[in-house]
DNA sequence: CCCATCGGGTAACGCGCGTTACCAATAGCG
DNA sequence: CGCTATTGGTAACGCGCGTTACCCGATGGG
C-alpha cells in the first residue's frame, strides 16, 4: 500500500518548481515535459502543446535540477581540476582557460586545490583526497594543472576517468598531456635577437636542470645554428629564478668583459630575472634596448607589461594550455581519438620595447 | 508487476559500486549502510556489523555518489561564485580565498565566469546566464567577486539564495558584502610615512571619483590630523593608475620645487603607479628611500616584491575577503545572523625596503 | 504471565529526472 | 472493410541515496 503525498495537496511549491508542477500547470504528463525540455528528434509531441510546455516553463519560472539530470542520465557535465592555486602566480591562467572552454561546452569546472594548508602528511596524499572528492562528484574527467612545467605522478584513482595533464608530465609516461614547447620558444627568442642584428648574446639562466631551461636553451641554440653560430658557454650564467638572481647574473656578464667584448642583448630565461637585468643595465648607465637589448620568457604581465621599456618577452600559452586541456578531456569522454600523447603548445614573441 | 532488473544478477559491477552492493557484501540492508556512512548518534547498529560494513566499503572501494546524496538529502554543499576572471589580476586571489575555505568547510566553488567572450549583449546578461546556470546546479549561496571597489547590480535571481558580495556593494544596499578598509589602509601608509619622520609628503592619486581613492585619501588626511598637520592640495596628483601614470604624475611633482621644496616621500595609491614612480625618482638620480621613500597600495607581489629597493606597500586581502564571504555564506545558509551588513577587512601594511 | 521497553535492524517512500515500454486514436492501404 | 503504421502521448521504472515508519526478539517490571 502506497503512503499518500502529503506535499499532493499543494501543488504550487514556494522554493524549487518541479517538471511535475510545470506539467500540472500545462495540463500534460510530466514525461511530455521532459521530452519538449529535452528536445529529442524522435519524441512525437504536437507543435501545440509544445508551446504550451513552454509557456509553462515561462510562467512557473522552471529551472532544471542539474543534480537530478545526472543522476537519471547518468552523465554529469563537471569536469575536475586539480592544482595549487596557492603557490600559483600564473596557474591561475590554465583555471581561466580551462574554465572558459568549459563554460563554451556547457560544462562545469571543479576545482580541488592539491597544496591546501590543513593538510597532514605529504602532498601526495593531498592530491589523493583532491582527487577522491572530484571522483566522488562524479566528475567524467580530470585535469592535473601543474604551476611550472614538471613531470609528476598522479594519484592511482585518476585512473578511473579520462585524465590529462597540463603544464607537466606523466613520470610513468601513460597520460596525454600538455606542455609548452619551451624549444620553439627559446628559438624564437633568439632569433628575434639574431634579426635585431645582434650576435654576442648573454643568456641569464634557470637551474639547468627543469624542463624549461633545457628546451628554451636548445632552441636558443637551435636559433644561433641558423644563423651559422654558437651558443659562447661564457655568456651563459645560471642563477636564481628571481629578479635578484637575474640582477647578480647580469652583474656577472655586464662586468666580465670591457665595453668592446660586452654582449648586446641578452636573452633572460623568465621575466623575473629581465627585471633584475634591467636594474643591472641601468645601474651602470647603459640604456635598453639602445646599448643593451633584452627579451625575456614567460611574459608576467605585472612585470612585461610594467618595466619600462616594456619588456619585449616569449610567452607562456596558459589559457590556451587550459582551453586545449578541457578539448583534449572532452575528445577522450567522447570516446574520439586524441592527436597524440603529448601536445605541444606555441610559445608566441611578444613584441614590445626591449629590442 | 515490477520489471526484473537485468542487473540484479550481477551483483559486481565494473564501475561505480553502490551502496546497495556494499550492503550485500556485509550481509545487511541498504539502510544500514546509510546509517553507518552518515553515523547518527541516534542509529542503533551494534559495533560488530558497523566494523563489518567499514570492511565492506573498504574491500569494494566504495565512493558515495555526491549527486545523489544531494538529490535526496536536499542540501548540495556547493556554492557559486561569479567573477571576472578573465580581467582580473587577482580576483583570482579572492577566488582562492573562497575556494580554500570552502574546502575546509568541505563544500565545493562553482565558478562562473562573468566575462565570457562568447555573450552577446551587454554584461548584464552575462551575469544571468551564470547566475541561472549556478542555480541549475542548486548551490546553496552565491558569491560575487568584483575586480575592484565598486557598486555593482546583482541578477534578481540571486535573491532566491543566500548571496554575499565581495570586493564590492550593492547599487541598492539590500546585499551584505565584503569590502577592504581603504580608509583604515591609507591612514596606516601615511602614519608610515609620519614615523619616518616625513612631514612633507606627496600623494599619487588614482581616479578621485572610486571608492579606492576616495577611502584611501580619507585615510591619509587621518593620519595627517592625527600629527597636527594637514594635506597640501598641491602635493596630490592624479593619473591614470598604471606605471606610466605614475611615472607623469611623480615627474610633475618633482620637477616642480626645487630641491628644498621637494617632497621627501610619495605615497602612491596603487603599486603599479609606484613602479613608474621609481623610475621617475631614478632618472633624477635620486634614491630610494635615502632620497624619496615611496609607499604603494595593493601589494601586487609581482611588482612589490621584485622591485629594487623592494616595494613597502598595504595589502589588499583578497584572500581574506574571499575566505571571509564563503564564512558569511556560511552563517546565512545555517540561518544564523550575520555580523553586520558590510564587512570591512584591514588592510596589513606591508615592510619592506622602500621607506 | 502479560505488557511495556529497548536494542538492532529493515521495508518502503521519495528526491527530480531520463528513458523505455506501452496504449489510444487516427491515417493509410489493398 | 480489415489490418497495419503513424501520431501523440502516458505509466512506470530506476538512477543512488536520506529518511521515516515499522518490526522482531530479548528483557524487565509488576
Amino acid at each position: 500500500m502506497a503512503k499518500t503525498n502529503p506535499d499532493e495537496s499543494v501543488p504550487v511549491r514556494q522554493r524549487g518548481v518541479t517538471m511535475k508542477d510545470v506539467a500540472n500547470h500545462a495540463g500534460v504528463s510530466r514525461t511530455a515535459v521532459s521530452f519538449v525540455l529535452s528536445n529529442r528528434e524522435n519524441a512525437s509531441i504536437s507543435e501545440e502543446t509544445r508551446t504550451r510546455i513552454n509557456h509553462a516553463v515561462q510562467e512557473l519560472g522552471y529551472r532544471p535540477n542539474a543534480g537530478a539530470r545526472a543522476l537519471a542520465s547518468r552523465r554529469s557535465d563537471w569536469y575536475g581540476i586539480v592544482t595549487e592555486i596557492v603557490t600559483a602566480p600564473f596557474a591561475v591562467d590554465i583555471i581561466k582557460g580551462a574554465q572558459d572552454q568549459a563554460w563554451l561546452d556547457r560544462r562545469f569546472l571543479l576545482i580541488a586545490p592539491s597544496d591546501q594548508a590543513d593538510a597532514v602528511g605529504p602532498n601526495e596524499g593531498l592530491e589523493d583526497a583532491a582527487t577522491e572528492k572530484l571522483l566522488e562528484q562524479r566528475v567524467e574527467g580530470l585535469l592535473y594543472a601543474a604551476t611550472f612545467h614538471r613531470s609528476v605522478h598522479v594519484p592511482k584513482s585518476a585512473n578511473e576517468v579520462p585524465t590529462v595533464l597540463i603544464n607537466c608530465f606523466d613520470a610513468d609516461g601513460k597520460l596525454p598531456s600538455i606542455v609548452p614547447d619551451e624549444r620553439g620558444g627559446g628559438r624564437v627568442a633568439m632569433e628575434r635577437l639574431l634579426q635585431a642584428g645582434h650576435t654576442r648574446i648573454g643568456v641569464i639562466n634557470l637551474d639547468p636542470d627543469i624542463p624549461a631551461a633545457v628546451g628554451r636553451l636548445e632552441g636558443a641554440r637551435e636559433a644561433l645554428a641558423g644563423a651559422g653560430l654558437q651558443l659562447d658557454p661564457e655568456l651563459v650564467v645560471s642563477g636564481y629564478a628571481t629578479a635578484d638572481g637575474g640582477y647578480e647574473a647580469t652583474c656577472q656578464i655586464l662586468d666580465r668583459y670591457p665595453e668592446a667584448g660586452r654582449p648586446t642583448a641578452l636573452f633572460c630565461l623568465n621575466d623575473r630575472m629581465a627585471m633584475g637585468a634591467y636594474d643591472a643595465i641601468k645601474e651602470r648607465g647603459l640604456t635598453i634596448p639602445g646599448d643593451i637589448a633584452v627579451i625575456g620568457f614567460d611574459n608576467q604581465e605585472l612585470i612585461a607589461a610594467y618595466l619600462r621599456p616594456k619588456l619585449t618577452t616569449v610567452a607562456l600559452p596558459f589559457e590556451k594550455m587550459g582551453a586545449l586541456g578541457v578539448q583534449t578531456l572532452a575528445a577522450l569522454t567522447a570516446g574520439q581519438p586524441i592527436l597524440a600523447d603529448q601536445q605541444l603548445v606555441d610559445c608566441p614573441l611578444l613584441e614590445r620595447s626591449s629590442v
